[in-house]
DNA sequence: TGTGAAACGGACTGAGCCGTCCGGTTACGA
DNA sequence: TCGTAACCGGACGGCTCAGTCCGTTTCACA
């Protein structure tokens, strides 16, 4: 690959970091490779697609949070561990607008399996460990990531659950719903 | 108005309604034209622009949320006021997929003035009684209901607070960021 | 029932976007 | 230094969608 195609797919791939962050899906390609400084010629040879690109951004995006969700684990306490990547992930929501709509639009990636497993491991540890409620399972659980971009502390509370003592409030938890 | 523009009134906001509920604000005026089973030139005639009629749409699912607020008001246990609002609303975010892009989009609607208040009375009377947690003020609890549309126990779990045993966790809260 | 006003709806315009293509340019090996 | 293969980017086509316009239809009232 000659320097300067290397080069321009890096801008590529930053200007659309970028512009799907602060703009979501919707922003057109014309806008990313204006903020990447090529034509949009440039970016299609190297993303066959729209959806392509989003796919590559999105993968990044989610290697980053796998790190993180291994640092979960190599947490030793599991409340910690847990509520660390839990935080840091809804982090990663809220600072990137795209990320769900992206995750919708181009359904599996081969990462994806990887980073469900870890969460899922940090998930069972922590219900195992009677610190994290049990009448979610992981899969419920991560459905909330996007909704704590804004406030995790509140619903870290919501999930926090005590062995023995179920939670702070005594009466039977209604059935929760879809 | 003549009857059969009043009935295609009708039959143009049911099907908006629907459409974008379901479908989200992307959904061409077209679609709704043709679910409402009138040409697209009928609904301009009724709605100058696109956001009007989303704007209309809106503002129909506020004055439904107002009289669920006046509810709450009405019922004399504070948390259950409360709850029973936030359940209520979050829920309708739920099914309409629509409501928050349409927010953002439409800027400020008349009625949004009077659902606040009275929303914000639910949660300063909540926190008073001490069944409501008070680090956060009602425009960031309201904040959260978007995100209670999936799993609104957990979000009221996080919370709920009780006079004098503020929380569960005894250790001082985190700034709750932005 | 006849007539005029109001409403209807489909054709049309223009803008924006995705994806293709090709003439010109640039980097790299010999 | 030079030839060539790879790369670049803007022009272009096809499509969708918001919004306009006008010939035709429908309603309401006398």
């Amino acid at each position: 690959m000659r320097a300067d195609a290397l080069r321009n797919l890096d801008r590529v791939l930053d200007a659309a970091s970028e512009c799907f962050a602060e703009g979501g899906v919707d922003v057109s390609v014309d806008e990313v490779a204006r903020r990447a400084g090529v034509g949009h010629g440039t970016v299609f040879r190297r993303f066959p697609t729209k959806d392509a690109l989003l796919a590559a951004v999105l993968g990044k995006e989610l290697d980053r949070m796998l790190l993180l969700a291994q640092a979960g684990l190599a947490e030793e306490d599991a409340w910690k561990g847990f509520s660390g990547f839990f935080r840091a992930a809804a982090e990663g929501y809220g600072r990137n607008r795209a990320l769900l709509e992206a995750k919708e639009r181009c359904g599996a990636l081969p990462q994806m399996a990887l980073l469900q497993q870890s969460a899922h491991k940090l998930v069972r540890r922590a219900q195992k460990a009677g610190v994290l409620r049990r009448d979610l399972d992981p899969e419920q659980i991560f459905e909330l990531v996007p909704a704590a971009s804004r406030y995790p502390d509140v619903i870290l509370d919501g999930l926090r659950g005590q062995a023995g003592v179920d939670r702070l409030r005594p009466q039977p938890r209604a059935a929760v719903g879809r």
